[in-house]
DNA sequence: TTGCGTTTACGAAAATAATCGTATTTCATT
DNA sequence: AATGAAATACGATTATTTTCGTAAACGCAA
């Protein structure tokens, strides 16, 4: 899979976050977000929207005059995919480095840890019995 | 801080795990690393590592004919950086949804699982006596 | 000191990404 | 069918990043 570009990434997360939508949705969300001096023009968004569509990052559906996108990338996918090349290139390969300094400078309440040491919990169960060790 | 381009974080990359060192031993790890149809020549390894002293990415020096070049960020500023970066665009600002993707996928040994638990652990006490809730 | 391999300096081209202006299309309304 | 607002299509420009060719500078060895 190629990286998405930045303002790929954008576009994807408006589309992850809020479905299927328009050009007109998407473009609004971006610039809200925005300050003044960096918003952007309408068909700044659309272009971008119908290159990621021509990429396949995007399915569009023209059957009406406004047309409709939705992300044909899994978030998911995308996530792995950053992770990988950001634990490549910034942290010498080690998931533990980057665990630790994602969690290190920020919050999260007992609940997210609670699921992080589930996570840790299943892992650990997974190497005993493990096939991949 | 501006972050730094792809090839930028390559060379720091490389800096960061060996130290100061000349534009030669950069430019072989760096293609040492590719495959064939990826490698470059060895003044585009130079030029960029000219402008990324032009920039203060590195620090240089060029007392001798074969200049020195070191890294001027911190490894852990610029991975701070880019976590915040990524956890903004790709994971809508969920600490605990990067963390787990990162394991999860990922392999990791008994002792780095106990490094994070302490981390998990010390995140907690810091909260009961906290200052930042 | 001359010559030669090594390294840096410089300028520019090529590749990629982002931006936007203008033209055209579409469709609901009249 | 004519009109106007809203949307898309298209082409091109601008900005940024990456790449490299060629020239100049350096310093060691003969």
């Amino acid at each position: 899979m190629k990286k998405p570009t930045e303002s790929e990434l954008e576009i994807l997360r408006v589309l992850w976050q809020h479905g299927i939508n328009t050009v007109k949705f998407v473009h609004e969300i971006l610039n809200a977000n925005r300050p003044e001096s960096e918003k952007v023009g309408y068909t700044t968004t659309l272009k971008t929207m119908q290159i990621m569509s021509e990429k396949q990052i995007l399915k569009r559906d023209t059957s009406k005059k406004t047309h409709l996108y939705e992300a044909n990338l899994k978030q998911e996918d995308v996530q792995q995919n950053l992770i990988d090349r950001m634990l490549h290139t910034a942290f010498g390969g080690s998931a533990k480095k980057l665990v630790m300094q994602a969690l290190g400078n920020r919050k999260t309440n007992q609940k997210e840890r609670e699921e992080i040491r589930r996570l840790l919990d299943e892992l650990e169960q997974n190497e005993k019995g493990g096939s991949d060790e």
